[in-house]
DNA sequence: CGAACCTTTGAGCGTCCTCAACCTGCGTGG
DNA sequence: CCACGCAGGTTGAGGACGCTCAAAGGTTCG
């Protein structure tokens, strides 16, 4: 189970992928290559930009305001798609920035055309993989919207150790955790200041701590209470197609 | 021009559609029904959701939190997909709701993935849609993320409008709408009553006044110098495939 | 003609922001 | 080896934006 790839060991949650499937898919991991922390993937802007399958590290995408702000829209860890949804756009709409230090795989349009052709059960998966990317954004916006600064940040952190269980890393006690409190506050609009004191806050409620690289849950139950976390929009009660 | 659906419209904006290809999608709207205002075309939780075209009316897509709160994700106007992201997700994560009396036609997943196979070109400006819409949920969240609530507002109005005029409705004068105040506060993450209070600012600062079921540009460049309006995730800058 | 829904306005309050200072750990260069 | 710079984390004080509660007027539709 360890030799499979976080993307295989994902879309085979969903779909029950052929030997044919698995060799299509094992392309897109061809041209695996190594990016250092920091470097832009895609930026905002850019024409014609790539898309993207990580294999190990993390990433984030996000916007720019016109005053300077910065709106983070998605994290991505091992098996994610990165720069997908713009593989249609004349220029991206957004930056794909490596947290860590990265591997990533070149994907081409041709190769997911390809894909729709000739293996018709790997497209459904990596379209189900698309939908579930959108899901977890519309979860995020449902966040910003109408859920308080605690509430948003327990649900961010539960989300995380969710979708990082489902490709073998973490469990219930936490996971090692690279983020900075500014990657937080710019994810839940918030200011790193505040999400320090959140932060704070959930530690002496004796529910998560976030020290030192590492988010430890104490009260794994008592977290889904406060955040009304229900894993419906992520969609991975087993395999629907077998 | 008028003869020409809205989703013909839309998608003839993105790709030129060959005689075979419009005569594909016009099968999407084949089972053209009517609805009420109030219709749920699908709701959260619901099991094998069936997607839809709009044809005539508007509709708005939202979650409900544990608290009754409710999130507007998105609202559909003529030419737009209903619950085509969930349609490979065992249960709908979200519910579609009529805004005003509607004409949608059901839209199979068999009919999809047949135009993968036999329509590729169609194929593909249906997942330019796909993509432009995650898009718009994406914009609409840095919206939430990062903005006051006047930029908000003006942001929003000004999308709206872009997005109607692509589909032949209202100029740059304005449109007729029929959001209430309530509709505003919940895609907004405000509530109706500071909604009210932002649009009577923008109505006295004279930028555009939302009365009476209608929308009007009082300055429209004021407006989207306001909302650091910029139009470039929309994507619509003329057909990319000819 | 009444009821439900929507809009409008006021007063007071709380969450989250701003500004500011200081601390820690770490890498770099003198 | 220490000096320094810098990124990240922590805490305090004060203020603003948007919320809550409340009440009343307008509009639409059965």
């Amino acid at each position: 189970m360890t030799q499979l790839s976080p993307l295989t060991r994902k879309l085979s949650a969903f779909v029950a992928l052929s030997p044919a499937d698995l060799s299509t898919l094992a392309r897109f991991d061809q041209r695996r290559r190594t990016f250092l922390c920091g470097h832009q993937l895609v930026h905002e802007g850019q024409r014609n930009a790539s898309a993207f399958v990580l294999s190990d590290g993390w990433v984030c995408s996000y916007k720019i305001l016109p005053d300077g702000e910065r709106q983070i829209v998605d994290f991505q860890i091992p098996g994610d798609f990165l720069g997908l949804r713009s593989i249609l756009f004349r220029t991206s709409d957004h930056t794909v920035e490596a947290i860590t230090r990265i591997q990533a795989s070149e994907v081409l349009a041709a190769d997911i055309f390809d894909a729709f052709e000739n293996a018709p059960r790997l497209a459904t998966a990596v379209l189900w993989a698309a939908s579930r990317d959108e899901a977890m954004v519309v979860e995020h916006l449902v966040n910003l919207g109408r859920r308080p600064a605690d509430v948003r940040m327990a649900h961010f952190l539960l989300e995380l150790a969710t979708r990082l269980h489902l490709v073998g890393v973490g469990d219930r006690t936490g996971f090692t955790c690279p983020l900075t409190q500014y990657h937080l506050a710019d994810a839940l609009g918030l200011t790193a200041v505040h999400v320090n004191r959140v932060l704070r806050l959930l530690r002496e409620a004796g529910l998560v701590t976030f020290q030192k690289g590492r988010v430890t849950f104490n009260d794994f139950n008592g977290l889904v209470a406060l955040a009304g976390f229900d894993t419906g929009y992520l969609d991975q009660d087993g395999p629907l197609l077998r």
